[in-house]
DNA sequence: GCAGAACTTGCGTAGTACGCAATTTTCTGC
DNA sequence: GCAGAAAATTGCGTACTACGCAAGTTCTGC
């Protein structure tokens, strides 16, 4: 007697699915057209016509294309969160942070997005810079979460100042080291190793005492 | 024989001065209307009315309300960078870092900046999410400034890793330590004190020690 | 003073965000 | 399956905005 009514398991509906995909699929598009033909020139109607939607729908999931095309990192955001949490407790915070953060530079790829996304990425948003600005406000509130989940695995009560630095910090240091790597020519580190070294020099002994001001 | 071809002391020309008070005018004009019916309720020609200028002149000042806002904070910024670089050099680079911070809380008015407007910047900021964006932008080009500061300061050459995160951290840090700051109602902590914690945090060990991977 | 630079302004245009209501699509209980 | 509910898409209309351009105005150096 299969009832659905009393387990609540998230039953995943078509709906969303195609809801998430559709989303994708602009975000894609937008980076794909402003890589093409320069962010400016892209206009909202090209977007929503390359994925075959009505320019009115577009701006129901986003309210700008630089939002479409810097919305696919919040994911990373939220997949740093995951690869946090579902380490070991015991492990220190502090291994455990660098391992989280190097962990999304490693991988081929992510949540759906297609190989080679990141570079695409990355190089787009260094070339517009009116994509910056859209960008930290992901990253912003991808620091938030993070916060939470530091604060999660410290015990320590949400909210509270040294997880919000800490995350701060992280995603400070992890930012700084992204643009540095970008800013080479013919970059001599590879990225994930300028990515482990910022986020190491940031975490190093500041994560593991507590404030004995 | 006063040559003033050959001396090339930056002169402030008068003109200078009216489009830097015009400036400040529309930045305050704008906190004041946003923080009295709402960012959205405010219309730019609104703004430039209450300065005196067409709307027109407001767009050559800036972009967008948003950035009109926000503008001063950046004055914080480039106060950030002078409070460190006039510092003894004998300093340790940590004390430095938190005393330039905590030197922009401590003073009574900055630049031009009428008193109190911190206190009015900061509600606004929490309450409009669409201002964070903005805010976030001349975040990080003080960040960028800030890193360049701390290069002079070790002697590292400019545009190198460690500056890079080092200010990232510096600057994570104090954004942290004023939303924490914000968002606690009746405020236990002065918010001094809580930004000197936070830098002090994100400043301590990290500075002293080159990576000794 | 005077020539030229710099700032302001009005106008015109292209583009954008979003409310609203109609329509189509998908889901749900039975 | 099916009927009704719920949700998503769409078109239309509107208000606002960013900015190029050219004309007018004010300042600056000499």
């Amino acid at each position: 007697m299969p009832s659905t009514t009393t387990l609540d398991a998230p039953r995943i509906r078509r709906r969303d699915l195609q809801k998430d995909q559709t989303r994708l699929d602009l975000a894609l598009a937008a980076l794909e057209l402003a890589d093409a033909h320069g962010l400016t020139a892209v206009r909202v109607p090209q977007i929503a016509e390359a994925v075959g939607v009505s320019p009115r729908t577009f701006n129901n999931y986003f309210g700008s294309k630089e939002a479409a095309i810097v919305w696919p990192s919040s994911l990373r955001g939220a997949r740093l969160v995951t690869n946090l949490t579902s380490r070991r407790q015991a492990e220190p915070l502090a291994d455990a942070l660098v391992a989280a953060v190097v962990g999304l530079y490693g991988e081929a790829d992510m949540d759906g997005l297609p190989n080679g996304w990141l570079r695409r990425f990355r190089a787009l948003v260094t070339r517009e810079p009116a994509l910056q600005g859209e960008y930290l406000k992901v990253a912003a509130a991808g620091e938030i979460a993070l916060a939470g989940a530091i604060a999660a695995r410290t015990g320590a009560p949400v909210g509270e100042l040294e997880s919000q630095v800490v995350a701060a910090m992280v995603a400070g240091a992890e930012r700084a080291a992204v643009l540095y790597w970008a800013r080479q020519k013919r970059p001599r580190v590879p990225l994930v190793d300028a990515v482990r070294q910022a986020v190491s020099m940031a975490v190093r002994v500041t994560v593991n005492n507590d404030s004995t001001d």
